[in-house]
DNA sequence: AAAAGTTTCAAACGATTGTTTAAATCATGA
DNA sequence: TCATGATTTAAACAATCGTTTGAAACTTTT
């Protein structure tokens, strides 16, 4: 045993957590995985809760760090030039796709962060809230700059839409198997068939019955 | 009170459900609610786990026979050709987004049901594929039919990344706060909105290193 | 109006939950 | 080596969970 008690409780958490939901995983089923104490949790953590918020913190920082870091590399490269929306669409998803590959606990992480956006639950709401705070203003104005005539409510839903299939992408074949039998084994395959997807919705035409009255009303395309 | 109590529960128990979630939803936050007492889940349904599943079959199969006979209809006015996939869409997912728009205890519904696809415990997950299975098989086959270049695995991504986005879309703007303030009290231009998204991801170009071979790589549109 | 069946009710059941306690064990530095 | 602090341990805590019970209240049937 060589990894200290603290990780380990992470760890555990982490599994049972993706496996059974927040409410139904115990802290006797945590420290029982991870070979540890019963009151172990309370004793590092404090409470439930608070090894709740761990749990998310430990990977939840890096990964929006690895978003800011890519949107502001891209940023960089175009020179004040307002990037191309698959760059921030990369950006933001394709960090998160390719965290969701990494057998080394990242795939876990990103199966119970996809099953988390829809949690009803005050405390986790307002923990996400905080820790998307930024992230979600930079890439805001990253796409508000690329795509200046797409009205910004229009482009908040297409974002929310993109999260939702990003969240089922990510939960992975799971609820898939309810349309038949899927290989998803190849992160490099989910990663390309995502992309085009969010891509092809992203650009969608903008719904007719919501487009302002154009002096050009065919060449209304989003982006 | 002029309703049953059984009613009673099952409409209190929906609301509940969507409100703090199938675990944390207790039985007596529910009769509570219902006006009824306490041991009246247990008589009328005979557990929570039944209960819960009578509240899911109650509107998920009116909801599903809805949507095929949505398809069948646009088959027989296609007699015989293959549908538009717009058509199909239309038929899957303007249905619930319809069923999600209706005040009367439908909206309330389809907030629970988007939430409950991820949902991990066992028994929904078997429960959610026998209520599917079905209408699965339908729209599985008319999109077969409607776009028969498009690899059968490839389709059933989209497919699972649509459901991800009506899921996001009927879950409302709680999540969507989490990206700023949105107006989402007009069910039409959801309906709008969400249409145009799907049909975008559905049409995308397939993604490139998936794309077999093709003698023409420039025609590779899904559809 | 009596009987039979259905529904409601208050109370209690055992099981399980997160949390706390105080003693035991381990690790570290003087 | 001893003392100090950090960690682990077993046991118990009160609270809450879903479920059961048997009698009371209400409906329907005869």
């Amino acid at each position: 045993m060589e990894i200290d008690t603290r990780t380990r409780i992470l760890d555990a958490a982490e599994r049972l957590f993706v496996r059974h939901g927040l409410d139904a995983t115990t802290l006797r089923m945590i420290t029982a995985e991870a070979q540890a104490n019963l009151a172990a949790v309370n004793y590092h953590f404090g409470s439930k809760e608070a090894l709740i918020e761990a749990v998310f913190r430990r990977r939840l920082t890096w990964l929006n760090e690895q978003r800011i870091a890519a949107l502001t590399a891209f940023e960089a490269e175009a020179k004040g030039a307002p990037l191309k929306p698959r760059q921030i669409v990369e950006a933001f998803f394709g960090v998160a796709i390719r965290m969701a590959a990494d057998k080394n606990g990242g795939q876990t992480f990103m199966r119970l962060l996809g099953r988390t956006y829809t949690e009803p639950t005050d405390f986790i709401r307002t923990f996400l809230a905080d820790e998307y705070a930024e992230v979600i203003a930079r890439f805001k104005a990253a796409f508000f700059k690329a795509l200046p005539d797409v009205p910004q409510e229009e482009f908040l839903w297409r974002f929310h839409f993109m999260m939702g299939a990003l969240s089922y992408a990510i939960s992975g074949a799971d609820a898939l198997r309810l349309l038949g039998p899927i290989d998803d084994s190849d992160p490099e395959a989910l990663y390309a068939r995502l992309m085009s997807f969010l891509i092809g919705g992203l650009r969608a035409p903008l719904p007719e019955v919501l487009a302002k009255p154009a002096r050009k009303p065919r060449a209304n395309r989003a982006a």
